[in-house]
DNA sequence: ACCTGAACACCGTTCAAGT
DNA sequence: ACCTGAACACCGTTCAAGT
């Protein structure tokens, strides 16, 4: 029931998960769909905590910073796998028992490495929110592949009327187009920016 | 005709806005909307762009650090006046003029701060992953006063179960229970680490 | 050039009816 | 308990028709 919906919106997005469709992927007659779910709002929640389900939890053996990072990391991944959970996320589901398990393990991991629940809270918050506006980014992206990239890029630079913008041109043609770029790689120099300043931020609490 | 589409949408929401209101609010009889518009896409990409004139660009007169600073701030100010940007955002559109010249100026910023071309990259897409990201949990929150998020605190506390999410409990109960708590406050600490942590690498650079 | 009204192909959801 | 089919109140959009 998740997954076959899960299927249908990792396969040609969210705008083609109707109620008719899931009833059709499921081989029953569409609108007996209500047998097993109350409403689609029902659907779409069990849908998100089901991949959240998917994170890597911060393992207790590692410290604090590789726990984090290898879970922010598998976070991205699930993102990328299942983007239409971006989407879900914005439109303010209440969070479902595998969401909670997550966020209660990210909290643990702070709070026993020393940090207060204030800096819990924030670095809570900072991590989070890059995440999702990352992955959000990366949605919105018309490629993928480094291929479509210089595609698309040649062709933004060509409207772009570089006398009007010549940042994003400069950008574009030196940057964007240049063989190996990948805007994935960027996630990497944020996630270790906001580690590098919580583990300060840390380390600055300890020695009050 | 975009200030009409806008104003639903700050109301009502985005799914109030159909096209038979949005004529109704012109005074117009629903369908001549299309004299105006090509399709409803089009109206869309036409109020994010709208939204983004709204925004602070950087001053010139300013150092890089509070001219992004400051239009940081006024970024996310504008996605919490319009939240529906923020779910637009993630629809994939093509940016506007206003969108381009905004980028554009962001981009000369760190570029005339001394910032190399791969660096300017990193930031741009850090810094705007995380206000995108922290506006997106925001507007997920079901209240936004203190009394709000003191009642809905109360609410998911007792629902919690303790034993099985003991750090979401002391979180709840010990801080964001406390008065004067606000989720918006939350902002300036990641904001912040994300300078700081440019401000170093583009020191390690200059070094270099 | 701008507006109108009826219509079309879709949605999510309800409900009486069947097994 | 599970499924069906017809129906309802909505969408965005098209199109022939008016001014």
């Amino acid at each position: 029931m998740l997954a076959a919906g899960i299927s249908i919106a990792d396969e040609d997005g969210l705008d083609a998960l109707t109620m008719r469709r899931l009833g059709e992927a499921l081989g029953i007659e569409a609108m007996s769909v209500y047998t097993h779910i109350a409403n689609k709002e029902d659907l779409l929640n069990g849908m998100v905590d089901a991949v959240f389900a998917e994170i890597e939890l911060p393992s207790h053996s590692d410290d604090w910073r590789t726990a984090l990072r290898k879970r922010s990391v598998s976070f991205r991944q699930m993102l990328t796998r299942h983007p239409w959970a971006v989407s879900l996320k914005d439109s303010g589901t209440n969070p479902g028992p595998a969401t909670l398990r997550h966020h209660d393990r990210v909290l643990g991991t702070l709070r026993n490495a020393g940090f207060s629940l204030p800096l819990t809270a924030h670095a809570f918050a900072a991590l989070d929110s890059y995440i999702y506006g990352f992955a959000m980014q990366e949605k919105t992206l018309p490629f993928t592949t480094e291929e479509e990239t210089a595609a698309m890029a040649q062709i933004m630079l060509a409207r772009l009327a570089m006398a009007d913008y010549p940042y994003l041109a400069e950008l574009t043609a030196k940057h964007v187009l240049q063989p190996g770029y990948n805007f994935g790689h960027e996630f990497d120099f944020g996630l270790d920016l906001l580690l590098d300043g919580l583990e300060r931020a840390s380390a600055a609490q300890a020695g009050t």
